[in-house]
DNA sequence: ACCTGAACACCGTTCAAGT
DNA sequence: ACCTGAACACCGTTCAAGT
C-alpha cells in the first residue's frame, strides 16, 4: 500500500508524503469506517497539522479515491479466474471481486461516496465481457449481464454486513403485532443458517445462469 | 404524507408538530438529497429554531426513519401484483418496489444511513415468500432467493442513477492509454441504449428464473 | 407546557503568515 | 519550499433559561 520509505530523521517517520497520508487514512478507515474519516483525524494520526495534508492531497474526496486506487491495484495483481466454461468464469470473477471488497468493507462506502471506480478496476470488467461474449451474448445482452453482475455485487456488499433487514424488521415487529405474516413467521422460525457469502454465491450463480440459459 | 391540519393561528402554519417537521424534511430531501439534510435546515424551512425540533423528534436518525415510514405506508396502500405464475409474481413485486424506490431516490441513502427497514415494508416480503414457496422452494432456497432479490434491487438503486461506472471509468482512461481493453472498447463503441430500468428488468428476470429453474 | 439562545465539541477548507 | 495558526462557515446536540 503506497511507498513508505523511511529517511529516518524528522519526527517519527520522515517527511510528510502522499504515501504516508494514504497509509494513515487506510489505518483509520479500517478501524472506524469511512463515515468517521476526517482530515483532522488523519493529521493527528500522523502527528501533523490538518492543513499540511493539503499540500499532498487536493481534498478529502481525492484521498478516498487514492485509497480505492491502492486497493484496486492490489486486486489486479491477482490472476483472474480461468477455466473452460465461460459461465463459471463469470461467476468466479464475481466471487473474487466480492471476496476482496468484502475483506475491505470500507471500500463500499468509499465507492458510494466518491461515485467513481478507479481505472485499475477495468481488467475485471474486460475479463467478464470476454467470457460473456464467448458464451454467445451480443453487445446488448453482455451489457445487461455485466451491469447486473456488478449491481448484485454492490447490493450484496452494501447490505451483507447487516443481517437480513427484512427478518430484523419482522422480529422487532412480530413481538407486538400477532403473526399476520405467516410466511415470514415460518421462515423466521426455521431460520436457515445462511452466511452472507452463501447468499452471494447462490445469487450470482442464479443470475449468471439466468442470463446464459434464458427460459 | 403525514397529517398537517391547520389550526390557523400561530405564525404561518399553526403549531409545530411532528407532521410539519416530516413534511419539511421531505421537501428538503427531495430537493437536496439526504446527505445535505440538516436539522438546522429543517428548522429554517419551517421558520423555527433548530432546538424546537427536538421536542417532536428524538434526533436526525429518527427523522429519517419517519420519512421511510411515510413512504412505506404509501407503498403498502398499492395492491401487490397477483397472477397465476409465481415466478412472474416475484418479478412483478420486485419491479413495483423498484419503481417506488427509484421515484424517491432519497430513500436509498436514507435506508443506508439508518441501516433499518420500516415495518411497513414487511407485506412485500411476505408476498414474495408466499410466491417462492408456491413455486416449490424450501425454507433455505426461499431465503436465498428473497435475499438475492432485495440485494439486487438495492444494488440497482444505489448505482442506477450513476451511469454505468465501468464504462465511465473506461472512457476516462481510454482517452490516455491506447486500447488494451478490446472488449470494453467494442462495447463502448456500440454503446447499446440501455436505461437503468431496462437493466433492472432484465436482471431481476434472470435472477428469478435462475432460482426457480436451476440448471 | 412549550420554545429557544448560547454554548460545546465537532467538521472541511481558505488564507495569510511563519520558518 | 514547506508547513501551520487562526479563522470562516458549517454540523448535531445539550442545557439552562426564557415565556
Amino acid at each position: 500500500m503506497s511507498s513508505e520509505r523511511r529517511v529516518g530523521r524528522v519526527g517519527k517517520a520522515g517527511p510528510l508524503s502522499r504515501g504516508r497520508i494514504l497509509a494513515a487514512a487506510l489505518r483509520l478507515v479500517e478501524r472506524d469506517g469511512v463515515e468517521r474519516l476526517t482530515m483532522r483525524g488523519v493529521a493527528e494520526e500522523i502527528g501533523t497539522s490538518p492543513m499540511s495534508l493539503y499540500r499532498h492531497v487536493a481534498d478529502k474526496r481525492s484521498l478516498l479515491i487514492g485509497l480505492l486506487e491502492d486497493l484496486a491495484a492490489q486486486v489486479s495483481r491477482q490472476p483472474l479466474p480461468a477455466g473452460p466454461d465461460p459461465a463459471q468464469r463469470v461467476v468466479d470473477t464475481a466471487v473474487q471481486a466480492y471476496d476482496v471488497l468484502a475483506a475491505n468493507p470500507w471500500s463500499v462506502q468509499a465507492v458510494l461516496s466518491v461515485a467513481e471506480l478507479p481505472p485499475s478496476a477495468l481488467p475485471i470488467s474486460e475479463h467478464v465481457f470476454a467470457a460473456l461474449r464467448e458464451a454467445g451474448l451480443d453487445d446488448e445482452a453482455a451489457v445487461l449481464a455485466h451491469s447486473a453482475m456488478w449491481r448484485f455485487v454492490w447490493g450484496q456488499l452494501m447490505f451483507g454486513h447487516f443481517d437480513d433487514l427484512t427478518l430484523v424488521a419482522y422480529r422487532r415487529q412480530g413481538a407486538e403485532a400477532g403473526s399476520e405474516y405467516t410466511e415470514l413467521a415460518k421462515v423466521a422460525a426455521s431460520a436457515p443458517a445462511v452466511t452472507p457469502r452463501d447468499a452471494f454465491l447462490a445469487g450470482v450463480a442464479a443470475l449468471v445462469h439466468g442470463f446464459l440459459r434464458p427460459a
